[in-house]
DNA sequence: TCTCCTCGAGATCT
DNA sequence: CTCGAGGAGA
C-alpha cells in the first residue's frame, strides 16, 4: 500500500462532541510502510463518559527494537503468542464504527490504521494537536505531554495506549472551550490574516507615546510573534498598521526575510521603497524587529 | 485590493 | 504534514 495515496481517508475535522472514540496506537516506528502496529488502543465515549475500552497488544513477527520498548515499555517477550495487527484490525473496526476519532498527531494512528486495514477507515478525525497549536499558540511545544503539564493532569503512566487515550481525551475535553469561545480554525487568506483596521486598543492609549498615531508597516517574518499580534501591541500604543510602504507609512519594521529566494541583496520590496521615501523626506523610520520591541515596550 | 500560488521553517507520532 | 510569508495576476 502506498502511503501517500489514501483517497478514503476521513476529514481532519473541528468539532464540539460528546459522543467519539478516542484512539492511539504503539508501533515500532514512525513509518507505516515499514513499520507494524504493536498495541491498539481506544475508548468509545458517550455524553462525555467513557463507556468501553478496546486494548489488544500485536505481535509483529519479529523484535521488536531497544528504543520501542524504552519508550513504552513493550517487550518483545510481552508480545509472544499475541495475534498479528493483522487479525485485530477487523475487530478494532468493528469497535471504532462510524464515530469521529479523537488522537493527539491523529494522522499518525489513522495512517497505520487505514492501511492496515486496506483503506477501510472513512471515519472523520479530530487532532488535538492542531487544536493545541491554534489555540495554545504561546506554549513552546504541543506534544501531548506538554499539554499533559499545561492542564495539570498526571503524567507519570504514559506511552501506552490507554493511558494516552484517557489523557488525550482530557486534553480534548480542555481545548473544547477554546472552540466554543473563538471558533474552528478558518484557512485565511492575507486579507483577513492582515486586514489590522479592526483592532482597537487594549488599554488606554498615550497621546505621548513614539507610536502614537503612527502608520507602521512590517515585512519579513518576526522572530518572537505572528504580524497580527504584533499589529495589536502597535494599536495599544494608539498607532495603526497598514500592508503596503505608502506616503503615509512612519515605520517600516524589518523581520527576518532570510528564506526569500526572490529577495536577492537583503532587502525586500518594502524595504526599498521605504528607503526611498526616506530620501525624499518622509517622516519615516527603518527600524529591526529589535527596536521595535523597546519602542512598544517603552510606556 | 483580493485570490491563488510557491517556498522554507518547524513540529509531532513510535 | 501545517503554517506564514511575499509575489503574480486579475
Amino acid at each position: 500500500m502506498s502511503s501517500n495515496i489514501r483517497q478514503n481517508k476521513g476529514n481532519n475535522i473541528y468539532a464540539d462532541l460528546s459522543d467519539y472514540t478516542v484512539i492511539d496506537v504503539e508501533t515500532t516506528g514512525f513509518i507505516p510502510d515499514y513499520c507494524d502496529i504493536i498495541e491498539y488502543g481506544a475508548l468509545r465515549v458517550r455524553e462525555g463518559q467513557v463507556v468501553a475500552e478496546f486494548q489488544q497488544l500485536c505481535n509483529p513477527g519479529y523484535e521488536i527494537d531497544s528504543f520501542i520498548t524504552a519508550k513504552t515499555g513493550i517487550t518483545s517477550e510481552m508480545l509472544k503468542g499475541m495475534p498479528s495487527p493483522e487479525t485485530v484490525i477487523d475487530q478494532f473496526l468493528t469497535f471504532l464504527g462510524n464515530d469521529v476519532l479523537v488522537g493527539h498527531n491523529t494522522n499518525f494512528d489513522i495512517n497505520f490504521l487505514y492501511d492496515v486495514s486496506d483503506g477501510r477507515l472513512p471515519n472523520d478525525f479530530i487532532d488535538t494537536m492542531r487544536y493545541a497549536r491554534h489555540y495554545l499558540r504561546n506554549l513552546e511545544r504541543h506534544r501531548l505531554i506538554d499539554l499533559v503539564n499545561h492542564f495539570g493532569f498526571d503524567s507519570s503512566n504514559m506511552h501506552r495506549s490507554i493511558p494516552d487515550c484517557y489523557l488525550t481525551k482530557q486534553v480534548y475535553e480542555s481545548l473544547l472551550p477554546f472552540l466554543r469561545e473563538f471558533g474552528p480554525y478558518k484557512k485565511t487568506y492575507r486579507s483577513e490574516k492582515t486586514d489590522f483596521s479592526l483592532l482597537e486598543a487594549e488599554g488606554e492609549t498615550d497621546p505621548g507615546h513614539p507610536l502614537f498615531g503612527k502608520v507602521c508597516v512590517f515585512t519579513g517574518t518576526l522572530e518572537k510573534m505572528i504580524r497580527r499580534e504584533a499589529a495589536q501591541l502597535v494599536v495599544n500604543c494608539g498607532g495603526t498598521c497598514e500592508n503596503s510602504v505608502t506616503k503615509r507609512t512612519n515605520f517600516l519594521i524589518l523581520g527576518n526575510n532570510d528564506y526569500c529566494k526572490s529577495i536577492k541583496d537583503g532587502k525586500s520590496n518594502k524595504h526599498k521603497k521605504a528607503e526611498s521615501l526616506s530620501l525624499a523626506g518622509q517622516d519615516i523610520e527603518i527600524i529591526p524587529e529589535s527596536v521595535f520591541y523597546d519602542l512598544v515596550e517603552d510606556n
